[in-house]
RNA sequence: GGCCCCAUGGUCAAGCGGUUAAGACGGCGCCCUCUCACGGCGCAAUCAGGGGUUCGAGUCCCCUUGGGGUCACCA
């Protein structure tokens, strides 16, 4: 049988990268077995109605590459895949569970409901569960508001076994009535999700492990239906960690409190979406080998339910960043000056250099974000302070750096303006006068550049610059170090 | 609090009865070097504790401790 695995949101207007990464093992367990991806909308809860809500979960899959097979926009042979457009699904269900003797009407007002958990009470107390034929049909008649409540056994246990945690086992007593549908008609998340489930043919369902516990609940309602219980695949949870005032740390599940928790926002901060993914699949789920670079197509692949595993994992923006960066480096020099593109233009750079800076800049960034910082000595000469000059490992003093630069000049009006034949010139001028390479490489770099830190050395700034703004900086140096 | 789940370095983790307990990020050191990176080499750092089972336990069982989840007319 063709796997079927579903991704299933809701539209708050935020994708959390714990959902993503529900989404993303939703993805891989399907395609790993050349499978179907299903997008559901979530959408029963009409308070939580967000305008623009879906585009954001669209966006997010298309930017993220996980290309689902049916949806809301692309169809399928199980529509409708919005909840709000099944509506008139999920009362016959919920009334056939109640002819069953499996469900019952429940007259309790919200306020009963909110006094019995304030005395202490957990759970529904049963109340309507053994309500007379002619109480419910007088309630009925006199247009009461109602839900309809799953009525669980109450003795016993129910196993089940799930693909990652094994075999789950939950007292019955512990488990309450739970409404399966609600007094504005709409079916809660925990009935609607069984219906769709079944009615759309999925047959593993993949979500996170705050389920686990009440996947039983669930359970009781598909063998009520008699219907086949799907495979499970319990998913460990993201966390995040807080260093607190007093030093200690502190590990919950991930929220913003940690840092950017949305796809989107780890987007605007320069992630690649690649990256992301890349990042996310090895949070609870390692290869047979070591393979830690990954792309989508490598880890459908690689991808294996053995590898899930139990305990909950911190995100570690650090890893993040050299997943990242190794993207980067992976990148061909056309999709590399293509990322860089904007930074380039912003600096007027022209075409001819582009191959240089994907040379010098690829290995020097974790984000291309960082690009505008590298670039900017391009942009204009900083007032930068004399002793920049003074180098103690390259021998640079601010006495030879007045000398180099000196020299330097009329060297770098004469020589032929690429890459070797600057650096040749230079370095047989350091070899003719008996000195380091560096005494003679730094002042120039530094007085190009001015700036300390550049990518590329010596050669590779002046070519950026180009003779005529190089030799420019060149001679302010030099005036800088005769003013002293 | 009841119930469910989890437990290998700071973090991600391999391990599925016999290993010197992998690898990666981060940290530190060295090398390369005209700066910063990249790259190379190396170092420090882990089986929560206690009982069993076994010739032998990080691996199996129990307890303790710790962590997480869940107990809505949210999903």
């Amino acid at each position: 049988m063709k796997i079927r695995t579903r991704f299933a949101p809701s539209p708050t207007g935020f994708m959390h990268v714990g959902n993503l990464r529900t989404a993303l093992y939703e993805y891989l367990v399907a395609k790993h077995e050349d499978g179907t991806f299903v997008l559901r909308i979530e959408d029963t809860d009409q308070e939580r109605y967000v305008e623009g809500a879906t585009d954001v979960i669209y966006d997010t899959l298309r930017i993220a590459g996980l290309i689902h097979d049916e949806g809301p926009d692309i169809g399928g042979d199980y529509g409708p895949y919005v909840q709000s457009e099944r509506l008139s699904l999920y009362k016959p269900y919920a009334e056939e569970l109640v002819k069953k003797g499996c469900a019952y009407y429940c007259f309790c007002t919200k306020e009963r409901l909110e006094q019995l958990h304030e005395s202490g009470a957990v759970g529904y107390d049963r109340h309507c569960r053994n309500l007379s034929e002619q109480e419910i049909a007088d309630n009925l008649a006199k247009g009461m508001p109602y839900v309809i409540r799953q009525k669980m056994p109450v003795e016993g246990e129910s196993t089940y076994n799930d693909l990652v945690y094994g075999d789950i086992t939950v007292p019955y007593e512990d488990l309450d009535d739970q409404i399966l549908l609600k007094a504005d008609g709409f079916p809660t998340y925990n009935f609607a999700n069984v219906i769709d489930d079944h009615t759309m043919g999925i047959t593993h369902v993949v979500r996170g492990s705050e389920y686990l516990s009440s996947t039983p609940k669930y359970n009781a309602l598909y063998s009520d239906f008699g219907w086949d219980i799907p495979t499970y695949i319990h998913l460990p949870l993201i966390m995040g960690k807080t260093v607190n005032e007093d030093g200690t740390e502190t590990i919950s599940k991930l929220s913003k409190r940690h840092g950017s928790t949305g796809f989107m926002d780890l987007i605007n901060e320069g992630f690649l979406p690649e990256a992301i993914i890349n990042y996310i699949a090895l949070l609870g789920w390692a290869p047979s080998d070591n393979q830690e670079i990954f792309t989508l197509d490598e880890l459908i692949k690689a991808f294996d339910i053995h590898g899930i595993s139990k305990s909950p994992s911190v995100f570690d923006y650090d890893k993040l960043e050299w997943v990242n960066a190794e993207h980067i480096k992976r990148m061909t020099a056309e999709e590399f000056t293509a990322h860089a593109k904007p930074y380039y233009d912003k600096y007027n750079i022209s075409e001819d250099k582009y191959i240089l800076l994907d040379e010098i800049l690829k290995p020097r960034i974790t984000r291309f974000t960082q690009l505008d910082e590298k670039l900017g000595f391009l942009g204009s000469l900083a007032d930068y302070a004399i002793e920049l000059f003074e180098h103690k490992k390259s021998k640079s003093t601010i006495e030879t750096s007045k000398a180099m630069l000196e020299d330097a000049i009329p060297l770098l009006e004469n020589v032929d303006w690429d890459r070797d034949s600057i650096t040749d010139a230079l370095k047989k001028y350091a070899e003719e006068h008996e000195i380091k390479n560096s005494v003679i490489m730094w002042p120039v770099r530094i007085a190009a550049a001015g700036v300390a830190v550049t990518p590329g050395g010596c050669a590779e700034v002046l070519i950026l610059l180009g003779r005529e703004e190089s030799l420019r900086r060149i001679r302010i140096g030099l005036n800088k170090l005769k003013e002293l």
